[in-house]
DNA sequence: GAGCACTGC
């Protein structure tokens, strides 16, 4: 097959579709069409005796085949007829939440108060606690707290107050003897985690006695536990079975001006909340200096400010400072960028005389800063960065330097850069390296040399080099948008806000007086913006309004409008419309759940992920399908160590021997890293691979609390079965199911057409379809970052999509044949013979599905999808290295094979 | 031919 030879133009096809039209030779794919899409041309239905044949061409050299055996099929629409399964949903859940927010709080007991407070191990800490600025506003935070429903407290990283003002609210209370259960969310596991642990140890006790923490897959709360810690996710996930919060005196929510999208929606709802619980106490914990959106957000908020900073004092250094202290450079000439520059500061001066005249500077500096104001937001100096390092490194007395740069690019030239010189000890920092793990980046550097940690943004808060006095800030972050016009999220660099620049500042001074060196000028600070914008307006929400139908608070259009900054409604929109799609929300009323909606979302991983695995379920795949879920769900664990690619590249296809799905590849790092006996040969299968243990692990963890999920909705154990035969088959016809319209037509280079948008798409140059010609992938992710890319995919057939896709729209060609519109750029013509077999699988097919998901599988339905698998596993490959050898019935026989079809499995040529 | 960062009863 060519196909590029059937990329014409098919406004060209409609009149008559006279045979030949078609095989124009690589025809150009239409430019500026009306929609502004390539379309893919027709493909042909024919039926043969034994099956149908989908062919593009009269040539049947250059034919499109989609091989569905007859005699398989008839088989296989058999158990599809059968009425759905006995037995009733089970509405109910079982709680298993321990000690946390179950039945009414009660008083701290007095006695075990008493011995708390005057013990050895609350003595201990007394006094540092002492110092903490936040203790000097101990009778103030509890005043305001006691005398209102919502008190917002505003105070800086170091003051003490994330780990104080639970204490307080509960000594207040306690002393009092009344009732008393402090809940305080924290953004990161980490934290919530650590945070509690040091709050134990404060009061002298373990954790889980006064103090506990709750985040996912651990708990150690306890029924004498009054103050917890918890991710906002957990508290959301809570708040499904309990949405008063009942349990609760006291709500804590930290960080809120981080604003993401789990805090700014559980404000939404104490909002709420605070109109039918006056008993309610809420205390919110900024460090911003500006409250005012969280004032007029609660109006009602008393405000109380803790001064003070406990940091060593920090020198400011701003590109005008430093540029005459280097030698002079010239200006680079970065390429412009095909995005155009989205960041641009506003009313920076261009010109040198206006820089002058403001600063007063030399000439050449001022030059210099009218030629770097002119650079794109999203262009890094990495010679600048560089020049800084080295010029901190020769001219500032010892102590470590933390480089901060957008991403992994910019890390790689500067270490590139700075290796030279062998008075340096550097190290890289970036989520997807390896480096995180490496011990070497907190210890001291070798005698002699100074120790330099180029790294993302990952050092501004999760990860803390305790001996930095540097801080080297090219002032720009790379985070993630949403494009409003494909809908499709983006990775950008632009400017940082100005609360990022403090924090970075912060990271400098933590244990002698530092320097923060900001590689902007002073006009562009002052044009920075003050804080990001907010997660929740440029992320798509299709699990947050899962989380708003399954609270049961109406339509989410409305009510994410009373968001503190609400998201703009089409992408609310979007994620309904994919809601609906999923069969997750009611069709009509676009608010309320379905029977699979309640199930979605009671499992903790994004619906089409839960999706994915009833159906996995439903195709008898689901140890496979939930691996792949929980791998989707979590980051990836393949990681590279910079300037090692190659390496790690060729470990990559090594474990993917010649997959043709990025998911079973997934499955396959992990089920081989899980098949080592212990954690010294999981360690070094990981080194020999290049995967991150870490992610493995919370893969593993992730997989088992989807398992257990799976397991009490199902009210069985799913899985744990010997692998079934074409569990390729199985788990790609799960995955096409699930996913969607994620398909694409990948014509050649794994450059094609997304089917659902009509989107220009290219697999991802880390995945297995790179090069994919000529196949259909379905996938989960796509990224607009160079380019649009599809990050995993797996190759399914043209028969699987043709009885998957959930709506055909059907027309009749002039010269009679039926026209099945698969999508709007893949439309199928089928012969009138078969047209009726396959209208009739599909009805068949879709009605299985929907009656059969989320439900245990019982014989019917497993002959059902055992039928489904053996109709598709000559069209996938054979991934598992499963039992296909010895089937009785060779998977091709009885099918219709193109001529030209060579081997058995997959035929060149045959989507 | 490429990788901001988090998170879930």
């Amino acid at each position: 097959m060519r196909a590029e030879a059937r990329l014409g133009a098919h406004e060209q096809r409609a009149p008559g579709l006279q045979p030949g039209v078609a095989q124009v030779p690589h025809a150009p794919a239409p430019r500026g069409a009306a929609s502004g899409r390539a379309a893919l041309d027709d493909v042909r239905c024919r039926a043969t005796r034994k099956g149908f044949c989908l062919e593009g061409f009269e040539d049947e050299e250059d034919a499109v085949y989609a091989s569905l055996d007859g005699a398989l099929l008839k088989r296989a629409r058999e158990p599809w007829r059968r009425p759905p399964p006995r037995g009733r949903r089970r509405e109910g859940w079982a709680q298993r939440s321990g000690g946390f927010l179950s039945g009414a709080p009660g008083p701290a007991d007095a006695a075990a108060f008493e011995a708390e407070t005057s013990g050895r191990g609350y003595a201990t800490f007394l006094p540092a606690r002492r110092r903490l600025p936040a203790f000097k506003m101990r009778e103030a935070i509890v005043a305001a707290v006691r005398s209102g429903a919502v008190t917002l407290v505003l105070g800086a990283t170091g003051c003490g107050k994330t780990t104080q003002i639970p204490q307080f609210v509960y000594e207040d209370c306690a002393r009092r003897g009344e009732a008393i259960a402090v809940v305080a969310t924290q953004p990161r596991r980490i934290s919530a985690a650590s945070v509690a642990e040091r709050v134990a140890r404060e009061r002298g006790g373990a954790l889980g006695d006064t103090v506990g923490f709750k985040i996912r897959f651990e708990d150690s709360v306890t029924a004498s536990s009054k103050v917890v810690f918890c991710t906002v996710g957990v508290l959301l996930k809570t708040m499904q079975s309990n949405p008063l919060l009942a349990g609760a005196t006291h709500v804590i929510v930290d960080e809120v001006h981080e604003r993401d999208v789990h805090t700014d929606f559980f404000l939404l709802l104490v909002r709420r909340l605070l109109a039918k619980r006056n008993d309610l106490k809420v205390v919110l914990m900024s460090a911003t200096v500006d409250p005012s959106a969280f004032l007029s957000y609660f109006p009602e908020a008393a405000v109380v400010e803790i001064p003070g900073k406990t940091n060593y004092p920090i020198e400011e250094h701003y590109l005008e400072d430093i540029l005459p202290q280097l030698r002079p450079r010239s200006s680079p000439r970065p390429r412009r960028s095909p995005f155009g520059d989205a960041g641009a500061l506003e009313g920076v001066p261009g010109d040198a005389e206006t820089i002058f005249a403001r600063l007063k500077c030399a000439r050449p500096t001022a030059q210099a800063l009218a030629d770097f104001h002119a650079l794109p937001a999203d262009f890094v100096d990495v010679d600048l960065v560089a020049a800084v390092v080295e010029h901190v490194h020769a001219s500032q007395e010892d102590g470590a330097i933390l480089v901060f740069v957008p991403g992994w690019a910019e890390i790689a030239d500067v270490v590139k850069r700075l290796e030279r010189d062998r008075s340096l000890a550097i190290h890289a920092l970036h989520s997807r390296m390896p480096s995180a793990e490496q011990r070497a980046i907190f210890d001291a550097p070798p005698p002699g040399k100074r120790k330099v940690v180029v790294s993302t943004v990952l050092a501004e808060t999760s990860i803390t080099v305790e001996d930095v006095v540097h801080v080297v800030d090219a002032g720009k972050a790379r985070s993630t948008f949403l494009n409003k016009q494909s809908l499709v999220s983006a990775l950008r660099t632009t400017w940082y806000a100005t609360a990022n620049g403090l924090q970075r500042r912060g990271r400098a001074g933590r244990v002698r007086p530092g320097a923060w060196w900001r590689l902007y000028s002073s006009f562009q600070h002052a044009a920075m913006v003050d804080y990001a914008e907010p997660e929740m307006v440029r992320s798509p929400l299709d699990e947050l309004c899962l989380e708003v139908a399954a609270l049961g608070l109406g339509a989410p259009e409305p009510v994410l409008a009373e968001a503190i900054s609400p998201p703009d409604e089409a992408i609310v929109r979007a994620a309904v419309d994919g809601l609906v799609r999923l069969g997750a929300l009611d069709a009509e009323d676009r608010m309320s759940l379905s029977p699979l909606g309640r199930q979605l979302a009671r499992l903790h991983v994004h619906p089409v992920l839960g999706k994915l695995l009833l159906l996995g379920e439903l195709f008898d795949c689901f140890d496979v399908a939930l691996t792949v879920a929980a791998g989707l769900g979590s980051k990836s664990p393949f990681v590279c160590p910079l300037g090692k690619e190659p390496l790690a590249n060729a470990a990559k296809a090594r474990l993917a021997d010649g997959t043709d799905s990025d998911h079973v590849l997934l499955e396959r790092a992990y089920a081989e890293w899980r098949a080592r006996p212990g954690y010294r040969d999981r360690r070094s299968f990981c080194d020999r691979f290049f995967l991150s243990h870490q992610t493995l692990e919370y893969v593993d963890q992730l997989r088992r609390d989807l398992g257990s999920g799976c397991r009490d909705l199902l009210k069985r154990d799913a899985g744990g079965r010997a692998r079934p035969r074409h569990a390729a088959a199985r788990l790609s016809s799960a995955l096409l199911a699930a996913l969607w319209p994620n398909v694409a037509a990948v014509r050649k280079q794994g450059k094609g057409l997304a089917l659902g948008s009509g989107l220009k798409v290219v697999c991802h140059p880390g995945s297995v379809n790179r090069s994919a010609a000529d196949r259909l992938v379905v996938f989960y992710d796509v990224q607009e970052t160079s380019d649009r890319y599809l990050y995993d995919t797996s190759v399914v057939s043209l028969a699987q999509v043709l009885l998957f896709a959930p709506d055909v729209a059907q027309s009749t060609t002039n010269s009679g044949r039926a026209k099945l519109a698969v999508a709007p750029d893949l439309q199928v013509l089928v012969d009138a013979a078969a047209l009726d077999d396959v209208l009739a699988t599909r009805d068949l097919l879709q009605a299985f599905v929907q009656r059969s998901v989320g439900r245990p599988t019982d014989d019917a339905s497993a002959r059902a999808s055992a039928a489904l698998a053996a109709l598709f596993s000559a069209d996938v490959s054979a991934d598992f290295g499963d039992d296909d050898e010895e089937e009785e019935r060779p998977p091709t026989k009885g099918a219709y094979r193109p001529p030209h079809s060579r081997g058995r499995g997959r035929g060149d040529g045959a989507w």
